[in-house]
RNA sequence: CGGAGCGUAGCGCAGUCUGGUAGCGCACCAGUCUGGGGGACUGGGGGUCGUGGGUUCGAAUCCCGCCGCUCCGACCA
C-alpha cells in the first residue's frame, strides 16, 4: 500500500482528550478516531491490527473444536425475561423500542441467545458436548468510557459457550478454554495470565481472568516468574498444563493472598499491572434452567445441561497490546499482528535509483508493505514508521542505492543491518 | 451515580475576568530552496466561536436553558 494514497491520519500532536499511551498512540498513528463517547471508528491500520487479533483468536478456537458462528447484535427483551437479567441488568445495557414498540436491545453479551438456541435444537444427551462462539460487537453503556478502546461502550468480543452433559465435562471445555486462551496470546506476541477471579454478572463458581501484564495496568498482579517465561505453557498434556496454572501462584490485587505469597520464593516473586482482556466462567446450570433448556439422558430423563462461558476482548487487546509495547517513539508492535511487516521509506522520493528499489520492494512485499512514497523528508519518514510501529523499516537512501543496498532497521531493537534488496525482503519475509 | 472541568479552523491552544467586527503554532494549497531523525522562506485558503434564548447600540466574552466531551471517585470484557 502507498501511504500517499491512504486513510491514515496521522497526528504531531497529541488530542487533549487521550491520557493513556495507547489510547494517544492509536490516535496519532491514524488507527482510531472516537465518534461518540466510548465508540469509535476503526481506520485502515486499526482495522488490520484488529483482523490479525480476531483471526489468531478464531484459529485457536477452532483448533480447540469450537464452532464459529455468528449471533446479532440487537436481542429481544424477551429473551433476557426469561432468565431474569432484562431488570438485574441495569443500567449499563443499552434498551432499544422499535416502531412497534417492542422493546430490544443491545446485546452486552450473549449467555440468553446462544442457550435459547441451542435449547431449539438440541434435545438429546447424545448431540452434547457443544461449543459455539462468535466474534461480534457488544454494547455496554457503561458510566464512565475511558482509556480510548480499553475501556470503549462498544467493543468487539469473542465468545463461545460450552453445553454439557455434566460438570466433568463441563470442566474439560473450561481446561481447553484455557489452553486456547494461553496459546491465543503467546502468537498474539504478550504475556498473559490467567488469574483467580469473581464471576460478577454472569454468575457460577469458577473463573479466571487473564491479565495483560502492562505498566499502565488497571489492576495490581501478583505472579509467580514461572510466567514470565513462558515455562507454564511448555506442558502439552491438558491435565498437566491446567493444575500447572491453577496451583502456581497468580492473583490481581482483588484476590492477592499473602500467606501464599510469602511461601514463595522471593526471586520468583513478581509484582505488576495487568489489563484484564478474558475472563472464562463456568456456571453450571443456571441459564440451561432458568430457559428452560432440558434434554433428554440415556436413561429417559431429562436433566439441564452445565454450561460455561468464555470472551475475550478483541477490540481491548489492540489497545492492551499498545500498553505492553511501545516506547516515546511510539508503537511497537508484534509481528503477527502489526498491520504492515515492514514499512519502505523512500529517503528521496523521485530519484530514480532509490525509487526503483522501493517499486521493487513494494511489488515483492505486497499486502505486508507500507511504502511511505510522500515528498516528505528523511526525518518525517522516520518518525512516522516509529510511531506506526512497523516491526521493520526498510530505508531506502541515495548513499546505499548507488550500491543496490538498502537498511533494514528493526523497530523493537533499533538494530540496522546493511543488505541488498532481495536479502533485506528475504528477512522481512521470512 | 457523586464531584470537577472543558467546548473558538483538521490538531494543539490564546482571546472570556474588564463586551467593540476572531488570533497563534502545527496541518492544508501554490512556489522557491533543501534533502538521513517531524527543515527554511514567500504567498494563500479555511470559523454559524457547541446550541437555543435573554441582556445590550454592540456578545466568543455577561445571564439562563439544553447538548456534547473529558477528568477524579464508585462500577466493569
Amino acid at each position: 500500500m502507498r501511504l500517499s494514497q491512504s486513510l491514515i491520519p496521522t497526528l504531531k500532536e497529541t488530542p487533549s482528550d487521550a491520557q493513556i499511551a495507547s489510547h494517544r498512540l492509536m490516535l496519532r498513528a491514524g488507527m482510531i478516531r472516537q465518534m461518540a463517547s466510548g465508540i469509535y471508528a476503526w481506520l485502515p491500520t486499526g482495522l488490520r491490527v484488529l483482523s490479525k487479533i480476531a483471526q489468531i483468536v478464531r484459529e485457536e478456537q477452532d483448533a480447540a473444536g469450537a464452532q464459529e458462528m455468528l449471533m446479532p447484535t440487537i436481542q429481544s427483551a424477551d429473551l433476557w425475561r426469561e432468565s431474569g437479567r432484562y431488570d438485574a441488568y441495569g443500567k449499563e445495557m443499552l434498551r432499544i423500542t422499535d416502531r412497534h414498540e417492542r422493546e430490544l436491545l443491545y446485546g452486552p453479551t450473549n449467555e440468553e441467545m446462544i442457550t435459547a438456541l441451542v435449547r431449539d435444537s438440541i434435545k438429546s444427551y447424545r448431540d452434547l458436548p457443544q461449543l459455539p462462539y462468535h466474534i461480534q460487537w457488544k454494547f455496554r453503556d457503561e458510566v464512565r468510557p475511558r482509556f480510548g478502546v480499553l475501556r470503549g461502550r462498544e467493543f468487539l468480543m469473542k465468545d463461545a459457550y460450552s453445553f454439557d452433559v455434566d460438570y466433568a465435562g463441563a470442566l474439560v471445555a473450561y481446561k481447553k478454554m484455557m489452553l486456547a486462551y494461553m496459546r491465543t496470546f503467546q502468537r498474539i506476541g504478550i504475556t498473559a495470565i490467567p488469574m483467580r477471579a469473581d464471576t460478577g454478572q454472569i454468575g457460577g463458581d469458577l473463573s479466571h481472568e487473564f491479565h495483560v501484564l502492562a505498566p499502565t495496568g488497571e489492576s495490581g498482579v501478583f505472579y509467580d516468574a514461572a510466567f514470565e517465561t513462558g515455562d507454564a505453557l511448555v506442558e502439552t498434556d491438558i491435565e498437566k498444563f491446567y493444575e500447572q496454572m491453577t496451583t502456581i501462584y497468580a492473583a490481581t490485587d482483588e484476590k492477592h493472598d499473602t500467606a501464599l505469597w510469602d511461601k514463595i520464593p522471593d526471586e520468583r516473586r513478581r509484582e505488576g499491572r495487568g489489563i484484564e482482556v478474558g475472563q472464562i466462567f463456568y456456571f453450571g446450570k443456571k441459564y440451561s434452567e432458568s430457559m428452560g433448556f432440558a434434554v433428554t439422558g440415556a436413561d429417559g430423563s431429562k436433566f439441564f445441561p452445565e454450561m460455561g462461558s468464555y470472551g475475550i476482548g478483541v477490540s481491548r487487546l489492540v489497545g492492551a497490546i499498545v500498553e505492553a509495547r511501545h516506547d516515546d517513539a511510539g508503537i511497537i508492535w508484534p509481528d503477527a499482528v502489526a498491520p504492515f511487516k515492514a514499512a519502505i521509506l523512500n529517503l528521496r522520493q523521485g530519484d530514480a535509483t532509490t525509487d526503483a528499489i522501493c517499486e521493487t520492494l513494494h511489488d515483492q512485499l505486497g499486502a505486508d508493505g507500507l511504502y511511505d512514497d510522500r515528498d516528505e523528508r528523511a526525518g518525517a519518514k522516520f518518525a512516522e514508521a516509529d510511531l506506526m510501529g512497523h516491526p521493520w523499516q526498510i530505508i531506502v537512501g541515495p548513499r546505499g542505492a548507488a550500491k543496490g543496498q538498502v537498511e533494514l532497521k528493526r523497530r523493537a531493537t533499533g538494530e540496522r543491518l546493511e543488505l541488498s534488496v532481495q536479502d533485506a525482503l528475504a528477512k522481512v519475509l521470512g
